[in-house]
DNA sequence: TAGTATAGTTAGGGGTATCTAACAAATTAT
DNA sequence: ATAATTTGTTAGATACCCCTAACTATACTA
């Protein structure tokens, strides 16, 4: 038995998963757990590799479950996890403030990125970048201490006729929907009106800062996060 | 048999070999070859491991070599290496310049940066540097096509008395000696006049930028880049 | 040139991260 | 409550990168 945790470097896959994990249970506020399936399908492995996985790192004490049971992060996982997300964030805002990357290319570049090992690099970034709060995508970005800001999102999908907001975050960032949202000329900060909501399917007459109306979806609005 | 040689990506570890035999056989003008030993204690694996690297590399027509015999760089290989090397210094650069790394950490962080896969990222980094011919520790940075800026390089302990230098690169980027080096106040671009040439072993007198004199060993005599 | 030292290779093995196929548990539906 | 579906696990295999131990080829040296 182990009297001692080193906090050992972790691999590229296993920061993978830790980072995934803490996507998966913090997304919505009820659930703070994960399935293996959903895991797996996630990273895009099959699920008898993050069986595998999950037991590494339960033997690291990085995630608690047991056999059928469910998944979550400890506390030492999770910090990993924000330290993560904090790095692949900055990288992010690096990309699209100083290297002028679009909306939709710097995040498979800041997932190489994210892996780098340096926390004086981190810190450094984060002092050249002027201290930021929020990545190109509007997602807040961890501070140092683990600390996240937190702000108030609302899903364009739960605004009404008449209903006037603010772009303030993606919820899917699929490159389709980036594209579309390019396209759109829509960006963190874009001004929405709300001009009708179609009943019969959900789907919104919007007006993009102040200009011509235009139909989006229900799936459309149900992934853009705006405040009122 | 295979007919097609896709560039398929290659791992780190197959970089750093690659990035290894192109340091190995480009140090000197006559030598443009490696061996096995040679490359394992510098890449500090046991031979055995670099042998069947080696072959590895043979297979995806990176390197030329055959049992028993020395090894060299193909052409495709030696353009990668070199696009490795661009990485490297370009990161070293940024580093330096924008994040405020002093000279001999700059290594170990770019070491892990040169591995990131995007050229599109390269490139807005140059662009973003304004195009640095030279890294922080004055080696010649390889431009996107393979095109290595290369100056005239003279070793300090080829200076004779009297002569007046000033320091372009390090030969030696081991981190004792860039630290002596701080400690000694010595940049890229210090001007060195040569006092007096120590027969008994080598050593010399010299004055860093004005100063006082100070006598160096030959071994640091031999580590130094200068210009005449 | 023969003997020794050095350099390089092969064989066999281990850890990681992945897979497929087969199985077991848990959940859902009838 | 039993059957069907979904979810999760185990077993066995592969590729990568590394190791040690034992061997072989080349180079040096006297």
């Amino acid at each position: 038995m182990k009297l001692f945790m080193f906090v050992t470097m972790l691999s590229f896959t296993e920061e993978n998963y830790l980072k995934a994990l803490l996507k998966l249970t913090s997304q919505n506020a009820e659930k703070s757990e994960a399935g293996t399936n959903e895991m797996a399908a996630y990273l895009g492995v099959k699920p008898a590799t993050a069986t595998d996985m999950l037991k590494k790192l339960k033997e690291k004490d990085l995630v608690s479950y047991q056999k059928y049971g469910k998944i979550l992060l400890t506390e030492t996982g999770k910090s990993h996890g924000i330290a993560i997300l904090r790095k692949h964030r900055l990288w992010e805002t690096f990309l699209y403030e100083k290297l002028d990357f679009s909306w939709d290319e710097v995040h498979e570049v800041a997932e190489q990125l994210e892996h780098i090992q340096s926390t004086k690099l981190v810190d450094k970034l984060e002092e050249f970048l002027n201290f930021p709060e929020f990545d190109p995508h509007g997602d807040p970005i961890p501070k140092a201490n683990g600390e996240m800001p937190d702000l108030p999102k609302t899903l364009l999908s739960e605004m009404k006729e008449g209903d006037y907001c603010r772009v303030i975050a993606v919820k899917d960032t699929s490159t389709p929907f980036l594209q579309y949202l390019e396209k759109l000329k829509i960006t963190i900060g874009s001004k929405i009106s709300v001009l009708e909501v179609i009943d019969f399917d959900g789907s919104m007459n919007i007006s993009i800062e102040e200009t011509v109306p235009r139909n989006v979806s229900m799936k459309f609005a149900d992934s853009l996060f705006v405040s009122r």
